[in-house]
DNA sequence: AGAGCACTGATCC
DNA sequence: GGATCAGTGCTCT
């Protein structure tokens, strides 16, 4: 698989339970500002189960889209899936989102 | 070479 | 405040 997928999957791996992250911080946190190709990497998602994309959402707080549909029935059961983690939701966003966010290392 | 993407920011209304 | 347009960088066909 290409060099970029990895990169995402392997900072989406340092993801905690409990904790969520943004395209936006994991594409600045590759060097990139393309937001979209972040998308792509979860797309693919070789690593379903291990890659917990669900914690991928965007930096808006909501979850954004996850099996293709931006709102749809799978969202909210990955919605209460993150709640299980410890993550809160005030409707559709996320509670103390900035909080919730996790923050990547640069110095690896 | 061309189109697309699970997004984001800006602009228009 | 909500919807649409444009931009972005990488991938696949």
């Amino acid at each position: 698989m290409p060099a970029f997928y990895q990169k995402v999957y392997r900072l989406l791996k340092k993801v905690p339970a409990g904790k969520v992250t943004t395209y936006k911080a994991l594409a600045h946190t590759l060097g990139i500002r393309a937001y979209q190709a972040i998308g792509q990497a979860m797309r693919n998602n070789p690593y379903a189960p291990r890659i917990p994309c669900h914690r991928v959402i965007k930096s808006d707080g909501t979850l954004g889209g996850f099996m293709g549909k931006t709102r749809g029935p799978a969202i909210e059961k990955k919605k209460k899936m993150l709640e299980k983690e410890g993550i809160k939701f005030a409707g559709d966003k996320v509670q103390n989102f900035p909080k919730t966010l996790h923050k990547f290392n640069n110095n690896t």
